[in-house]
Parts: C-alpha cells; structure tokens; sequence
DNA sequence: AAAAATAGTTAATAATGTTTACTAATTTGT
DNA sequence: ACAAATTAGTAAACATTATTAACTATTTTT
C-alpha cells in the first residue's frame, strides 16, 4: 500500500499536465498542419524568451539545429525531420553560416513570423485563462519550483539515476 | 517580439520538467525492460493514491483497460499494447469479472507487488529529493495550481479549443 | 598535419500510438 | 421481451515520432 503524499502528487500531476497540454496543442494546431513539437519550434525561432532554453543560456544568433536538439531534448536527426515540415510549409528558412560553414542558422520567414504574431493574442488568453485565480507571489513560487526541480534533474541526473541502481533484472 | 510572462515561462516550464521526467523514468525502467509509460500502470495497479486518476474518481474494483487508457488519455488499443508486455513479463494478470463478461480486471502478480514494493524507497526518495527546499504550504499550492489547470483542461477544453478557432489554414 | 570534435543529413529501424473493424456481453428504449 | 445502442477488449494496418549508426563536410585541438 502506497503512502499518500503531496511530493508524489505534485510530480505525477505536472506529467498528466503535460500530457494534457500536448494533446490539446496537437488538436489545436493540426489546423495549421503541425504538431506541438513543429510549434514549439516556431517559439523558439520567434526568440519567445519565456522558453526555459533561453533563461538557462543567452543566445545572440539565430539558433541552429543542434541548439534545438538541446532544448527539446531530442536527437538531432528528428530536429532534422520536424524542421523539414516546416521549410516546406515555408514557415522558417535556413541560412548558412559564413564564420563556420558547419552552421545552418534558422530564421523565421515573413509567413512564420506573420503565423506566430497572429495567434500570439489567443495562445496568451488561454494561458491566462489557465493560471487565473492564483496572485502573483504564488505564481512567482511556483516558477521557482519548476525551475528548482528542472536544475535538479539536468545537473544532477546520474545521481537521480543512481537511486535506481538497485532495480535488479526481472527474468523475462 | 514576444513579451516576458510568467505564466507562460509556468506553462513552457511544465512542458520540459514534464519531458525531462519521463526521459529519466525512461531509462531507468529500461533496466527491467519497461518503459515510463508502463511502469505508470503499475502504479495504478498499486492503487496509488497520488494519481491524479485516483483523485479524480473513486474506484473500488480492480481496474480495466478502458480505465487506464481514460486515465493516460490514450486509446484502448494502445492500452491493450501496453498490457502485453507486462503479461509476457508476469508482472500483471487479468481476471475475468463475473458481473460483467466483457471486463477483464486488471492486477498485479506477486511479482510486480514485489517489484513495486522493492522501488518504492527509492521512487520516493528521489522525489523527496526533487521537491525539497519548498515548505508544505507551499508546496499545498502548487498542487491546487496544478490541479486548477488539470480542472480546466478537461472540463472546458472546448473553450480553450474554440479560442485558436482563428487559425487559418496555411497553404503548404 | 593528423586526430578529434561538431553540424547536419540519410537510412534503417524501434516505439508509440491511432483508426477501423470485429466479437462478445450488457444496457437501454420502446 | 426484444431490437438497437453501448461498452469492453482485441487485431490488423498504418501513421508518427523518435532513435541509432553511418556518412560528409568543416572546424578545432594537439
């Protein structure tokens, strides 16, 4: 029998959140042919400085492929294909790097930007929507958790994996 | 140029902790051959109580398919997938209900008790580790936060659907 | 100058999940 | 009571999303 405790609680509904999220965004933006992940991209290239990418790390140039792989925690050859989908939708564009010829700078084009600008009023009412009825030192604290909680886990992720060492293997 | 917000620098924030959980949990159950995904079925089999899912709703019986997949938000079919591999592994079984032919109740063997009861320190610990340095009442509201949105999401999704209704189709 | 590292891509593949169609059992509406 | 609708689970076919490994080109390190 698994005690009841509010840690426990607090991580699983950040994942059942998450997961919410997702979906919704997918539903959403499948309207626009793109996936939460594309969109999330399209953030990113619009230099959204709400994104935790860039509060961990500033960035003077256009990102680049790698930089997202990073950020969405993903391999590079699937940044490879999501960004794809969204040079042919002519949404972003690929520059290259005169200083190291390695580099492809992604920008947004005037389409992207013109996406991202437009629905920038409504994807700010829902998220305001969804954090109402909380005060500002509630919402500031609960930032600083999620920060806290997200250094931990970057930082510190083989002692975290540590913990499991124990976990024998199960015969099959 | 896209304002700074702290709610929505929470709700890009839930995403990636969200993300970065399940990588970890990924390659921690791999060790026995399982993924995040599974291993939270196990948990609800365990009957924890800090399931969203259990909060949400009462549940006296053992649990079937189209439970799990309400409580995962995926679809039965994906359910069933699921639950194949923790049958092969007998970590799991199912017993026919007998007030109702068509339900299968899903629960843990003695082995996938013993495997959970085994990791539950060390589930537990690091998530201990996770959430310190917060105090309880704090950390009380983070979890009505949390379940304010949850609330929100999946009572009123419509509403929150309706307000990208703008989206235009992009031509590709 | 050679070796190592970085950036991006391609191809093959794994995993994760969906939709559709089906069977069986139960519940509902009349 | 009985036809129609609903619910539970599964199977098959497929879409998607992601990964790893191998490769090219370029830059950095030693």
């Amino acid at each position: 029998m698994i005690k009841k405790s509010i840690e426990e609680s607090i991580v699983l509904s950040i994942f059942d959140l998450s997961n919410q999220l997702k979906k919704i965004g997918d539903e959403v933006y499948q309207k626009v042919g793109l996936t939460t992940q594309q969109w999330l991209i399209l953030l990113h290239l619009a230099n959204n400085p709400n994104l935790p990418f860039f509060k961990r790390e500033n960035h003077k140039k256009d990102l680049m492929a790698s930089e997202l792989a990073d950020s969405l925690n993903v391999s590079r050859a699937n940044i490879t294909n999501l960004i794809n989908v969204l040079l042919e939708k002519g949404l972003i564009k690929q520059v290259e790097d005169n200083e190291d010829r390695r580099k492809k700078r992604l920008k947004l084009t005037k389409k992207g930007v013109e996406l991202v600008k437009d629905t920038q009023p409504n994807r700010f009412a829902v998220i305001k929507y969804l954090t109402d009825g909380f005060n500002e030192d509630e919402k500031k604290t609960f930032l600083r958790f999620l920060e806290a909680c997200m250094n931990k886990l970057v930082n510190e992720d083989e002692k975290i994996k540590s913990f499991h060492e124990l976990l024998v293997e199960i015969e099959a």
